[in-house]
DNA sequence: CAAATAGTGTCTCTGAGACAGTATGAG
DNA sequence: CTCATACTGTCTCAGAGACACTATTTG
């Protein structure tokens, strides 16, 4: 068993939120070998009596300053090519996590510099490790399950509206969606969104009635991503 | 590094296959502590030099006997919990595997007895380790997948008929179809099957054309799974 | 012949896309 | 007032469910 015992695991964070017009992932710039300087995701080692989910929460709190940070986290896959990383065989358990846009800007704690950088502005060349293949898995992830469950709402703050809910849609799978449509796809599919009795204020155009997420864990029917063009 | 390399790697298979009404897996009983005796699925540990996907091909072709297995290999999900096994700090990656039925009958090289075991009379309790949640986890990842991919031909020969691939639905499923209204969504759905040409002699009724999967690897629209009852 | 399975056609209903029209705020 | 956004309603078309019906084999 001993000599079985030889792999080292971390596990790394695709952190996805939606700032502005943009689908932004959470990067934290390397301030040591190997890869010093480029980008990486948020992440670290596994301690050995430390479950793995554990370990991603402890991360996320760890890299965006909340204890108990809003939003959704989960397994995403495990990268364990030999050579991965330069220091030894080191396997990987990556997670995902949609967060709202977050009021606190970024604190790590042994992260050089942390940011929020959008997607598409990431090229390959930019991160560490395998960490393009991961992030890219991660955003396609997290395109595929707007279309079957209500997570997009992961995206918002607890109360929000069709609107900003639209909009969330919009930035991830870059496409334009019918208001009207949309509207009424929110609010007919059981289990989605629950009025809270709110409405905005303040904002441009007629005010809007606020939502919660619903109870519903997938979508019936789904939210079908519209063809390209 | 050295004293975060204290782990074990391991890759797990959830190996299903359609055999008559069932849907089966393939199971190992284990001939050594720990859980002596009990049912487990097949796996192994990693190799230090070895990536995950191949290990997990590996164990494929070491349990089912056959170089190159046709079928269906995907990762599904890590566990990690500690203690999970008692040898010490085990992280096992599970892969999902899914195959026709096999001409060949199972020869383990290692394991003292290699049996597939209809999925539904699987009790928790008959699983070592942490098994039945692997389990568990890979059964609904196939049934899912059925729905938006045109995996379920995996579970067939290279060439089958639309009979067959409904047989596979309806097994894997619990849910009966309608034979009409499948030909013509098998039929109609682009890339999902395309005829060889060939057709079936000396089965009862009246003789079904052959077909091979098609180029598709998400079926638009999907393949809705009907409601209970 | 009957039984069984393969395959086609037809009706209906749901739900999505397209888009007109109304409601209600800010400036 | 205009402009912007929220919301409702209406038309049409694609696709799924529920069948009737025909085709071709075995026994």
């Amino acid at each position: 068993m001993n000599d079985r015992a030889a792999f080292a695991v971390t596990v790394d964070l695709v952190v996805l939120t939606v700032r502005g017009a943009d689908l932004s992932v959470l990067l934290v710039r390397r301030g040591t070998p190997p890869y010093e300087g480029r980008w990486a995701l948020p992440g670290g080692f596994v301690d050995l009596d430390e479950d793995l989910s554990v370990a991603a929460a402890r991360e996320l709190a760890e890299e965006t300053g909340l204890r108990h940070p809003a939003g959704h986290l989960e397994q995403l896959a495990t990268y364990g090519t030999p050579g991965r990383d330069p220091r030894g065989r080191v396997v990987t358990v990556a997670y995902l996590a949609l967060l709202p846009d977050l009021p606190t800007p970024v604190a790590g704690t042994d992260a050089a510099d942390a940011r929020w950088l959008p997607v598409a502005s990431v090229s390959p060349d930019m991160l560490a490790f395998d960490h393009d293949r991961i992030l890219y898995d991660g955003v396609e992830r997290a395109r595929a399950k707007l279309e079957y469950t209500p997570l997009a709402a992961a995206f918002c703050a607890a109360e929000f509206t069709v609107g900003q809910l639209r909009e969330v849609y919009e930035v991830v799978w870059g496409r334009h969606l019918d208001p009207r449509n949309f509207h009424r796809k929110i609010t007919t599919t059981p289990g989605f969104v629950v009025p809270t009795g709110g409405i905005t204020v303040g904002d441009r155009g007629r005010p809007a009635r606020l939502f919660r997420r619903g109870e519903a864990t997938v979508l019936h029917p789904p939210m079908l991503r519209p063809p390209l063009d």
